[in-house]
DNA sequence: AATTCGACGCATGAATCGACGCAACTCGTA
DNA sequence: TACGAGTTGCGTCGATTCATGCGTCGAATT
């Protein structure tokens, strides 16, 4: 048992791919075993499986298979090209499968999409973390999670399919940016209350405001999904934020008396912000901000920040 | 050495195999008696005799022989890394104010349940993340975290409020879950999946149990709440798991049917686990186990590891 | 005398092979 | 904007290769 040769169906199940999908890359790009004689099942060595990681590594983050397996046969262990001049030319027409659309978002977010059809949360992971290590949080969140994200979603409207896809990119999704939370130490007390409205479910866009204030220095709080407006209040009550973010995702949980309310406590934040799409413009009630975007949102909450800290030092 | 040396053939009577499958396990796969000399006669141990019925029950579960011989050899039964020493003695005497009832849980379990209640999450992380740090995962879940998750359900069953303490609480305990899956590097590809039973919204206890198993080193692929039994089979058609742990928090979302679908699949796991306190005993179709607590699902997963990995990787 | 040993071989079912095709995606072009 | 060309992952099919449990045989062990 020295000699470790794995077959083609073990060495599929370690990539996630499909056996069928070994053999291809084998026939098409020549990324296969390094002795095997036609007809006879193939036998992977340890260097084979290196290879093959390789490829691996790279489609996950976006470099076209074709060329991703050319790499992989010359250069085994490749370290992966710099952020830099990667943009321009290329001739590669992507495709393939059964996978997420994602348009032209960039190979970083071709790649990650690769990585969440196979439920390979170590590759999304490594894709996002080194996107908002690269890119910063907002950059990250604009081009290559919202785009992959709001993909998943069509196609699963439409198929009913890919439910579990979607879960686990939007675990890793959350996790990630709980970890830039955690990397930025919180300096200060959190003066901003993060929260979803009513009936939201969908929390995640407020994380990535949380991780853009934390890697901005600014602390804040964020609640999470579905919290009831009489608990928003209570936690406001008791923790007196001078900002209140309250986000809506689509329009029936949108309801403008929560903000009415909240400007109406005892305890009035300095602002509230109303985000998400679910809000309607015109129907909200005087004194609340609408940001269209996480950027700008970000930068609203910093001029608080500011103004707090002008007023304290005054 | 009155000791029982098995001959051959009472061994392979009492396993229920030919004497010759016997010989051939020994020549093919190593797995024989410990002394041997060749020409003689083989004795077995009673050590051998664990190790054989490991491949015997292995086998008999549709594991490869190969493998599982490999399996046999090395890790003859499962056993585990205990967790550390107990830890309090302490007598500090718990206040009074708005609090959580945590019963007799020990003093980080009110330091944490104080915390919350400011929703002070930068304070919940610290105490979980050193409870963690300390006395692992298990231990941290089982006396910890799940007794003040408990105490601030009861409370909010009651009075209908602390829903954003709860879930405050839970999002910082899901990220402290996250951040021992990310420290622990997860070696080889992931054989078990960890998913909610249809229309569960409950995670964490799922989380818990991924954790643990990261911390002893084992992957995992979690796919999260509401996994509907469609999405789940695709999963497990995608990626071919041993085994799958099918959680459900409430009676309501324990339906066997999917058990029984996850055994009817395509491809079908060698294990299906059954957890959670939703599950009726009598309920379950043959061939699914239910572990009682975290503690006995890890072990029973632990069993369950794969042994092909243990090549270099990245 | 009853087993067991080591070697060899066989039957069988699972896994894999090679070829082909499909569906989905991207991109250049009209 | 719509459409065709190029890519690519993977399902399917009939044939072949492998892995594995076990029977048989002559010699050795107990």
């Amino acid at each position: 048992m020295a000699d470790e040769a794995l077959s083609a169906g073990a060495v599929a199940r370690r990539l996630g791919i499909a056996v069928t999908t070994l053999r291809t890359w084998h026939q098409r790009y020549g990324l296969g075993p390094s002795e095997h004689v036609p007809g006879r099942h193939r036998r992977y060595t340890p260097a084979d499986l290196i290879r093959l990681e390789t490829m691996r590594r790279l489609t996950a983050n976006g470099v076209a298979p074709a060329e991703a397996a050319r790499w992989a046969v010359q250069a085994p262990d490749a370290a992966l090209p710099g952020p830099g001049p990667r943009t321009g030319k290329r001739g590669a027409r992507g495709g393939g499968g059964a996978t997420i659309p994602v348009g032209r978002s960039g190979p970083a977010a071709r790649g990650l999409a690769r990585a969440a059809m196979r439920l390979d949360s170590n590759a999304i992971n490594e894709v996002i973390d080194r996107a908002i290590r690269t890119d910063g949080v907002v950059t990250t969140w604009d081009t290559l999670l919202r785009p992959v994200l709001a993909g998943i979603g069509e196609r699963h409207v439409a198929t009913a399919a890919l439910i579990e896809v979607e879960h686990l990119v939007s675990r890793c999704v959350s996790e990630a940016f709980a970890a830039v939370v955690r990397a930025h130490a919180p300096g200060g007390p959190p003066r901003i209350l993060l929260s979803c409205a009513d009936e939201e479910q969908h929390s995640l866009a407020l994380e990535a405001l949380g991780a853009a204030l934390a890697e901005a220095g600014i602390a804040h709080r964020l609640l999470g999904a579905r919290v009831p407006v009489r608990a928003l209040l209570e936690a406001v009550d008791r923790t007196g934020p001078a900002a209140v973010v309250l986000w809506s995702q689509t329009r029936s949980t949108a309801d403008p008396a929560q903000l009415t309310a909240l400007l109406a406590g005892p305890h009035r934040p300095l602002l509230v912000f109303a985000a998400g799409p679910g809000w309607r413009a015109d129907r909200l009630p005087a004194g609340v901000v609408r940001p269209v975007d996480l950027a700008e949102a970000l930068s609203l909450a910093a001029a608080v920040r500011d103004s707090l800290d002008q007023s304290a030092a005054g």
